[in-house]
RNA sequence: GGGUCGCUAGCUCAGCGGUAGAGCACUCGGCUUUUAACCGAUUGGUCCUGGGUUCGAAUCCCAGGCGACCCA
């Protein structure tokens, strides 16, 4: 039978329940119990007793078994699934005065899919299933579509993001998903309310985008008329509240950066940044370290986890080492003795080092270097710190090591997890480096930014000493959830549009 | 951006140059202890799209679309 041919049957019986008198789409339905909270209250009823109090359930019908005089229906709520023991003199007898043949309705008029709500006792079967031997039932939501496959499921991995309703209601491992995502936001924010830091929403809508090197979305204001940019960080905004006094706060908000999608790449994503006055970095390593523990304990019941078949301890603590530590531990190479990029540049291709032409300092060598040597090899929780000046616009000047600024970022997996610093607060400093990028915007950078004189004049008034912190939630969340690809943690990841018929 | 793979019934898949198939779902019949219920019968197709080769294309070739994975 076609998919028209499907939704047409189901249609026809939705109407037939309208001329029995009773809506397919109903109103209110008070149960009293969940599947999950009914299969653990029961767990020891044994098989083939019955409990003489009366239980109202509803959800969806996943599957049906049906006899002659007797049906036996798979129930899923958002907990589990209970069954439904359907007798056809027990429903026909409470059901006498609304619906004399309630149980021959029952097997023509409903199908896998619908939704039901049902009342009745709770009994064992003597195979063993815990039931709703029912009383009474109503179609509550009358489905149109048929389910996928009841064994194989859906597996198709387009449809699935394409209809991800569809994935929800039969792979429960992707519900679980989503519900954890859940549990770990809400632990984040509940670690950073408890010190005492407040969320504060900061605009999406920005005249110039800026606080990270990423191509902007652009949109456009009709009465204002001028073009407006979708936010690619919320740095900078975070940091004018701690000018205005707030001493911690911290969002959590979806960024936009106009980008490629891939397994780790999504062009929305959600950050949580995190800023506290009168800190510097190392301090924010530690806060960082306990937030992630906070997030992975509120999913996890141990700190030493498997993401993708590799062992990962997230006990703290975590390691804290240098890029230029780490960077000699994979090369030999000391980058503290280079005085030359062309001394440099010879000693790291000797190390068999690749694509050095576009590296136009020490410290984007140095960079290079660890990306491709170092990068890979951080599997276990690792803070890689003190970054050369020139790809860290925003963070201050290291208090001891000249041409280094006081940063670091989390690597797990191999994967750049949280990036933090101690904030520039120098006004003037700040604007040389902002204007450099701009100069490169000037010369045709898609991901330099204009100066934002706004932010510069805040940090004229006075930004206080402060350490500020930056997650990837998507990523944290496939690394406890044991995710591979990003889209497994969107709800609703981005795709292009099916092409339309006709 | 490059490479590899995939796209066939509502779902899961087979078919790989000669009449488009199976299981499940659906419809009909039977059945009061099933849980992938079972038994019997029936139904269901833009083989992703367009072009080409061929007597003949789901199948081979070219281009395109959408997706997955890997690489940059």
């Amino acid at each position: 039978m076609s998919s028209d041919d499907l939704r047409a049957a189901r249609l026809e019986k939705a109407n037939q329940l309208r001329e029995l008198g009773f809506n397919p789409y109903g109103y209110r339905w008070d149960i009293t119990h969940h599947a999950a909270e009914l299969q653990e209250k029961y767990a020891d009823l044994a098989a083939g007793e019955e409990v003489e109090v009366v239980v109202s359930v509803a959800g969806r019908v996943m599957n049906r078994r049906v006899f002659g005089k007797l049906a036996f229906f798979t129930l899923q709520d958002e907990t589990g699934t209970i069954q439904l023991y359907l007798d056809k003199k027990t429903i026909e007898s409470h059901m006498a005065e609304t619906d004399s043949e309630a149980f021959a309705h029952l097997k023509t008029l409903t199908d896998a899919g619908d939704i039901l709500g049902a009342t009745g006792t709770i009994r064992r079967t003597e195979k063993g299933e815990l039931s709703v031997n029912v009383q009474t039932y109503a179609i509550l939501t009358k489905s149109l579509q048929p389910l996928p496959d009841k064994w194989h499921g859906l597996t198709d991995v387009e449809k699935r993001y394409r209809q991800r309703y569809v994935d929800l209601l039969v792979n429960p491992e992707v519900r679980d998903t989503f519900r954890k995502r859940s549990l770990i936001t809400t632990a984040i924010r509940r670690f950073l309310t408890d010190q005492g830091f407040i969320e504060i929403e900061t605009p999406v809508l920005q005249s110039e985008a800026g606080g990270a090197e990423a191509r902007p979305f652009v949109t456009y204001h009709n009465t204002l008329e001028m073009d407006l940019f979708l936010r690619i960080a919320t740095e900078l905004h975070l940091k004018r509240l701690v000018v205005g006094g707030f001493e911690k706060v911290f969002e959590i908000g979806r960024i936009f950066r106009n980008e490629g999608v891939s397994t780790r790449h999504n062009p929305e994503f959600t950050s949580i940044e995190v800023y506290q006055a009168y800190g510097d970095y190392e301090q924010m390593m530690t806060l960082t370290e306990e937030m992630i523990v906070a997030a992975a304990k509120s999913v996890l019941d141990d700190l030493k986890i498997t993401y993708q078949g590799q062992e990962i301890d997230l006990t703290p603590p975590w390691r804290r080492v240098t890029m230029h530590d780490l960077v000699q531990e994979h090369t030999g190479l000391d980058f503290t003795r280079f005085t030359t990029l062309d001394e440099a540049k010879t000693a790291a291709a000797a190390a068999g080092l690749r694509d050095l032409d576009k590296c136009d300092s020490i410290g984007r060598l140095l960079v290079e270097a660890f990306e491709q040597k170092a990068e890979p090899t951080l599997t276990q929780p690792t803070f890689v710190t003190d970054y050369p000046v020139e790809n860290s616009p925003l963070a201050k000047a290291h208090r001891s090591k000249p041409g280094l600024v006081e940063r670091f970022e989390l690597f797990i997996v191999g994967r750049e997890t949280a990036n933090g610093y101690s904030e520039l607060t120098d006004p003037i400093d700040q604007r040389q480096r902002l204007e450099s990028q701009s100069a490169r915007k000037a010369a045709g950078d898609l991901e330099a930014h204009g100066v934002d004189e706004d932010f510069l004049t805040a940090l004229e008034y006075g930004l206080p000493p402060t350490m500020g912190m930056g997650t990837g939630i998507d990523r944290l969340v496939m690394l406890l959830t044991d995710s591979a690809s990003i889209r497994d943690v969107i709800a609703f990841p981005l795709l292009k549009p099916e092409p339309k018929d006709e």
